[in-house]
DNA sequence: TTGATTCATCAACTAAACTTGCTGTATGGG
DNA sequence: CCCATACAGCAAGTTTAGTTGATGAATCAA
């Protein structure tokens, strides 16, 4: 195992907790805001127009899931992706594209 | 631009096509088995014990968002994943990982 | 051509997810 | 202290997604 294999491979269930949060359109917002770097909450609902309710529901969810991870400072709070995260969901599709072409044995 | 850099970047609409379509449990079992290589519907249906409607529409989910392509064959149709969907994914995840890391210069 | 098999689609129902407005807690400036 | 700001959480309403059973087209063997 290579320096770089540091993963075991994502359970399935797993790996549907990150796709459902990524798949909403509200989050999927959030999420490329937040893959240029760490924000603030005060910052995202400005830059994305969001009540701040709505947004705070959508953190949570990116949260629980695993996809984001919060820190508080004062009367902030500052989240990020958790790139390790995305890198599991790279390596479970890396491999269902592993054998995937292989043709069928006919059906009956 | 390498041999192997065929992809423009996906677009994020088209990410969540894909990952809305992933994040079924049953979608995903789907999915999971499919990764084992083509198959048709009926030895799907048997393997995981669905209704064949049922399948047959989150087939249908999968099929529209550019996740699995059939192939029809007499009375039989073959299902498999699309690789290049799973690459394009892998790329866009890797995108947001790439500078997801940098902290935030302070909010105020 | 009859009947069995494979599969898609539809309409009605159920369940899950998202939205909205409100309330509550913590922090920090005046 | 008091008030404004930053945020989480909840409950009611709405919208979206998944399920079920039935119908219909296409294929093929007898």
């Amino acid at each position: 195992m290579g320096v770089l294999e540091h993963k075991s491979p994502l359970q399935a269930h797993q790996a549907r907790q990150l796709l459902r949060a990524m798949a909403d359109p509200l989050r999927l917002q959030v999420i490329e805001a937040l893959g240029g770097g760490e924000r603030c909450v005060c910052d995202l609902t400005g830059e994305l127009g969001l009540a701040q309710s709505k947004l705070s529901f959508h953190l949570k969810v990116l949260r629980e899931a695993g996809l984001v991870v919060a820190r508080e400072q004062g009367r902030w709070i500052y989240y990020r992706l958790r790139s390790e995260a995305l890198q599991d969901l790279q390596h479970w599709l890396a491999g269902l594209a592993d054998r995937c072409d292989q043709p069928a044995r006919g059906c009956n």
